[in-house]
DNA sequence: CCAAAGATGCGCT
DNA sequence: GCGCATCTTTGGG
């Protein structure tokens, strides 16, 4: 029984929001198939800080992030698409960075060889189910979700939803965001990974040379956020 | 119309 | 860890 996240659930503080998708399902549907993976990685951004786009002024190609909660933002950089969803507040929103293919009776065995399909590797081989989703355009590639479909569209029960497949999820892995450039606000702490993930995310934030406490904190179920707020 | 950037990914060291 | 390919969108001429 599919179980879509409410509107509600996007109606939060961005952070939160980043959080609470972890181990959430994200389906898209390719003909008969439901294309599935769990969101292992994501990342806020705030109108505010000035390494979101949201910051560089509102467009016509940035307005879903200023639409209310659960609107799809799409973007296309760097030769692949990203996905994000809109969060409580204009200009708010949660960067999808990497997830792990998921299979169940929805989404079966069938899916996955799709899903493989659409998001070979450079040598136009299958890559291995552990790498297809690990990257926020790689996602996007085996899903099969593009810009011009999908960019401020809401969520749509016969094709694209989020699913609460009530996985648990123990300990989250919070650290600083990726690729921000320098004097953009690159510390802040807004980047979430499911811990026991981390080794199929963008990058490992465990990988050796980092460390608890300088380079990542470590949150356990009702844990606040560090530094403790939660906006 | 064209140059350049971009919330990246890959391959090699 | 670093260089380089990537290719659509964006904004200036």
């Amino acid at each position: 029984m599919p179980s879509p996240l409410p509107d509600a659930f996007f109606d939060r503080d961005a952070q939160c929001v980043a959080r609470a998708l972890l181990g959430k399902v994200i389906r898209h549907r390719q003909g008969s198939l439901w294309l599935a993976a769990r969101i292992i990685e994501t990342e806020a951004y705030y109108l505010a800080d000035k390494g979101s786009h949201a910051s560089l002024g509102y467009t016509e190609k940035r307005k879903a992030l200023f639409l209310d909660g659960g609107h799809i933002y799409m973007y296309y950089a760097r030769g692949g698409d990203s996905l994000n969803f809109s969060a409580h507040g204009p200009g708010n929103a949660v960067l999808i960075k990497a997830g792990f293919p998921w299979v169940d009776a929805l989404s079966d065995a069938n899916a996955l060889a799709q899903m493989q399909l659409n998001n070979p590797d450079a040598q136009g081989k299958p890559r291995a189910p552990e790498r297809l989703c690990a990257g926020q355009t790689l996602l996007c590639r085996a899903l099969g979700l593009k810009v011009p479909r999908w960019d401020a569209q809401r969520f749509d029960l016969d094709h694209l939803y989020v699913d609460d497949c009530d996985i648990a999820v123990p300990r989250v892995i919070q650290a600083a965001r990726l690729g921000i450039p320098s004097g953009r606000d690159e510390h802040l702490p807004y980047r979430f990974a499911d811990a026991e993930y981390a080794r199929h995310c963008t990058r490992n934030p465990l990988r050796r040379g980092q460390v608890e406490g300088r380079d990542y904190h470590i949150l356990t179920e009702g844990m606040p956020l560090w530094p403790g707020s939660t906006a």
